[in-house]
DNA sequence: TTGTACGCGTTATCAC
DNA sequence: GTGATAACGCGTACAA
């Protein structure tokens, strides 16, 4: 299996007269050895070519510094650019990530868990939606959620209730006639919840026409394009020649819509006014770049990371404390004022 | 560190009356204990909550499952729809991922590779394209790359080549006047070479009017913009009124043409034909779908693994025969035609 | 500042 | 079919 054996610290310590002790200590706390034999030591290493095994580190001292992921697909740009993000913070942390992807099935991602645990990691990060929190909050060791259901657990979330505030004060203050929410039937229990929220309030606050249509758009593009465009009739119809404000609950639905009336009209039609939300390459790249609510991802993840660190941390002290409550983190999002609104 | 002393295979032992070897046979080779005794021995695994620790086991097998992955980001499409299936193998092949961001850095990704190596992992899969395949090789552990320079190592690529004659072929088909192929100045040594070297084939081969236009597009979608815009200008300048066939590295730009010419004609106009590389989901959610050359990045992903668990089942051997060849396996590109070429 | 002896939790090699 | 015992490579009291 290893081809020519592994240079050990015993190996070392015979080669340079020490015990294994010292080599360990030369890795772990160098200061306490003389200049003279920290460099007798390190020459050692590179003669023998000694190669470090933190499997063996591991098992004697019980940090893994692996922190286990469950992501549910790296399809859409969210999820994509969050595991980025995350995967990045190893610079600042040193902590490895084991990376399962979910495909949001619920007894897999329960297998992951175990398979995690095996592996002995100090942390772990859900990005999926199946398990509920409570059963995630038994697991008894650290966890930070993502934009999810997290009443047990740490976590971190898009401020969702101010991004619905923010597209529709946009859509107001382009004195739309009436404001339209386009979402999926949205659990009250998830954070982005809160743009339904959000978009209520100011609408009732400034007592604005308004409206919200839910419905599920569909996994195929062309069933969203179908969908939209079903949408899109019924809107020409109900409310002609009015100004429409479409706040629709992502970028890529957004761009589907307005992709739509392009290329009815050739160009976007004068009562209508889209804000997505996301930020995803493309609100950018559409062909009239589209408003957007922008999520700020690299804030997320390194909250995500860091609210984690903390409670590993912890842990690794000789009286921990555990949290009383569990930590909930919310990130701002960015009103992003593109062509859709703007023009 | 741990709240409440895990539960081992002595304790199991003890509790059962049988030796830890026993316990340990349970698991790895259950049919040389009995029936009975299997079913003791798995009662008093639930009573006793033993959780399994593949951290010992490692050190003592040295099997760690692990692959690293050195991967240059998640932005775009092509690199986090690649990790993704590469990640959903583990259902196949047990194998989990530890995953780095190089960002094309090559002495971090050095590092990476260092740490990886620390972990003991058993295979790597490298996407970056730092470091030179001959180093790689000198790791002297399984290793596949994924369209890079990969002389000295096993690889799996997208046909490129292939791509290139199925673009111009597509072109060629339409009656283009002249034929465009717009890319990034390209090193020889990268398997996308082949893009070009398709695309000279077919033109020569039929004797067609055409030309290369090597132009870095720039980073931000801004810069792309401008950069597309004097191409077209040029273009526009150069060969009015007849019909191009615009053959673009991949559907990113190819999108950004597109708009800038449905905006400037509020439609594609009839003397221009697109085609695009990668089949990612920008070109199906264009204003107006893109044909273009698409990469199977699951079969990709896949073979890459393949190839890899087949190096490393090898080094598990009593007498490893190591490859004399790397072997280098190639994926067909799938055309697929939408509005751009097919009005 | 350095060394001894043992532990980490599992697998491998012999025995029986 | 089952059991002792020695690895695996490193960390850490405790001692010197």
């Amino acid at each position: 299996m290893k081809q020519k054996k592994n240079v050990t610290f015993n190996d070392i310590a015979k080669y340079t007269n020490f015990s294994k002790t010292t080599i360990s200590r030369y890795f772990n706390n160098p200061d306490s050895l003389t200049l003279e034999n920290q460099e007798i030591i390190a020459k050692a290493l590179v003669e023998l070519g000694y190669k470090e095994n933190k499997v063996a580190r591991i098992l004697a001292n019980g940090k893994t510094e692996f922190i286990g992921i469950i992501i549910p697909h790296l399809h859409n740009h969210y999820y994509s650019e969050m595991l980025n993000q995350i995967l990045l913070t190893y610079e600042k942390f040193g902590y490895k990530f084991l990376v399962f992807i979910g495909n949001e099935h619920e007894e897999t991602e329960r297998q992951y868990i175990e398979e995690l645990l095996a592996y002995k990691i100090e942390g772990l990060i859900i990005l999926s939606h199946t398990i509920p929190s409570k059963e995630l909050a038994d697991l008894n060791i650290p966890i930070v959620t993502i934009e999810r259901e997290d009443r047990y657990v740490c976590s971190v979330n898009t401020d969702n209730h101010m991004g619905g505030v923010q597209a529709a004060s946009l859509l107001a203050k382009h004195n739309c006639d009436i404001l339209i929410h386009i979402n999926s039937p949205t659990s009250t229990d998830v954070p982005a919840y809160g743009r339904i929220t959000g978009f209520l309030e100011i609408c009732e606050e400034k007592h604005l026409n308004h409206r919200i249509i839910y419905r599920e758009l569909g996994k195929s593009y062309e069933e969203m394009q179908e969908n939209a465009l079903d949408i899109i009739t019924e809107l020409d119809e109900i409310y002609p020649g009015q100004k429409k404000g479409l706040f629709i609950s992502n970028d890529t639905h957004a761009n589907v819509f307005l992709n739509l009336l392009m290329r009815k009209h050739g160009k976007l039609p004068d009562d209508y006014l889209i804000v997505g939300f996301d930020d995803s390459p493309i609100s950018r790249e559409a062909v009239i770049p589209i408003s957007t609510i922008g999520q700020q991802i690299d804030k997320i993840a390194s909250e995500a990371v860091s609210l984690l660190v903390e409670q590993m941390n912890e842990r690794k002290k000789r009286k921990p404390v555990p949290l009383k409550e569990p930590i909930h983190k919310v990130v701002t999002p960015i009103l992003c004022r593109r062509e859709t609104t703007e023009k």
